[in-house]
RNA sequence: GCGGAGGGCCGGAUGGCCGCUGGGGCGUAGGCCCGAGAGGAAAGUCCGGACUCCACAAGGCAACGGUGCCGGGUAACACCCGGGCGGGGCAACCCGACGGAAAGCGCCACAGAAAACAGACCGCCCCGCAUGUGUGGGGUAAGGGUGAAACGGUGGGGUAAGAGCCCACCGCGCCGCUGGCAACAGCGGCGGCACGGCAAGCCCCACCGGGAGCAAUGCCAAAUAGGGUCCCCGCGCGGGCCGGUCGGCGUCAGCCGAUACCGCCGCUAAGCGCGUCUUGGCCGAGAGGGACCGGGUUGGCAGCUUGAGCCGUGCCGCAAUGCACGGCCUAGAGGAAUGGUCAUCGAAGGGGGCAACCCCGGAACAGGAUCCGGCUUACAGGCCCUCCGCGCAU
RNA sequence: GCUGCUGUAGCUCAGAGGUAGAGCACUCCCUUGGUAAGGGAGAGGUCGAGAGUUCAAUUCUCUCCAGCAGCA
């Protein structure tokens, strides 16, 4: 079932991605580095997921450009090692969706879950988080 | 071969594609190229330091805390090495908070006659009286029972019964000699049992320690309200004193005062509280503008990785370690990088098979956060070296 | 990252080297026509875990495990 359908991915990835994130969209992807950021956005709107919260916020027009997105794991989700792993998928998830799905102006924030982020297979982890951002755009 | 003891090491591998962090180079720039990127415990934060700030200044004492056989190592340590003593194991070897209880105080439940300094419940023995079993006096501590612990132990002599009362050995204590730097050990002599346990109870002795911690600390910038100092303008608002006016009380002298009194208004659940006259003089200097200072907030920079560093060789030393020489540069983030995915190979474990082998399965504990030295705790499995016991063969 | 504090009954807390306790809650009985209140009786504990000191540890010491605070 998974090894007809990976090679495709392992294929598609590497000739999609870095046009998208380079050419195709102009929006740049950062990375939220300020508490404030994050305290904002937890005011917003939010989707829960079998691996994952997504919370999103639509900036107010001059605070900053492009798309931005923040991790974080609570110590709910384990030890220090859990923790990053979760936070890693996480981040590595987003860039294979946001560039495309995100929508330019908002603030995005992915916190992981127990044992679920760190677990749950990767293509599943991708379709959850593009469902989360299908029903917080709407 | 089986079982065991000690020490050391590894702890998934290779490659493709796409990324992340910080470094170097090139380029005006978009960007491109090069090389680097978690651990033995990075963990717990239990000790010891470096470093920074604060306090105090030669330093000493007190208090508090810590360490605690001896010697050595070290920047230092509660760590390490060697030795001693005690305990465990047939052994290799392992374990030990291991100073002082004849400086003092305190505690030792229950049981037991008695729990710390002597004494005597049941007993044993002698004598007297009464007599078949008691009673009075005296001696004794061997035996019984209690307890975690009972006033040296075993054997012999001795005795009315007994007792270090006497003797031998053991234990204990003191003295001397010998060996050892020492802890301590050995030997000899003497004493004649005195000295119960607890110091992870207070304490005594010796030694050590000022406090806080990189979220320490230093620097830069921005915006906001308020504080301090100085300068300019300056007497509009407000403060103090005096006076006026007004008001309240009054025993008619006076007293009190805009924080009083009456009333009103506003905030409040209510109470408290605040506000609601005026002009003149003097004192004093607020607000406004500018400059500086100090504090808080946010962001940035430094601290931040060349160090009691790692590797190799040689030398002194039983060893820990030290010294010399040569070589190497090995993460530096800051809501915090070291990943995702694919392919090949793959240890343990599970299933099948007489077996070769086949199928499933897919790597333990866990990730830097100023840096070092230790300790402790977690850890699938594997490799190497040395040693011990038993069995077999020679 | 650093520094402290606390773990005892279902809950809130005492306790101190030899017995584990109080209040509320729970169960049963009395009282009442019934309930509440009141009275009586009862049950409920690896004293966070493991080592050590001691004759004896919930208490003293050490090591772990949880939880809660504070520090820019």
């Amino acid at each position: 079932m998974t090894p007809p359908e990976a090679p495709e991915d392992g294929t598609n990835q590497p000739g999609e991605t870095p046009p998208a994130a380079s050419v195709c969209a102009p929006v740049s992807l950062t990375v939220l580095q300020k508490r404030a950021d994050f305290l904002k956005a937890a005011r917003a709107r939010r989707q829960g997921t079998a691996s994952m919260m997504v919370q999103a916020r639509r900036r107010a027009p001059d605070e900053a450009e492009g798309i931005r997105v923040g991790f974080t794991c609570s110590k709910k989700v384990g030890n220090a090692v859990s923790r990053n792993r979760a936070k890693r998928r996480l981040r590595e998830a987003a860039r294979a969706v946001l560039p495309q799905q995100g929508r330019d102006g908002w603030d995005y924030v992915l916190i992981g879950r127990k044992a679920e982020t760190a677990e749950r297979p990767f293509p599943l982890l991708l379709k959850d988080l593009e469902g989360a951002l299908r029903k917080l755009h709407r």
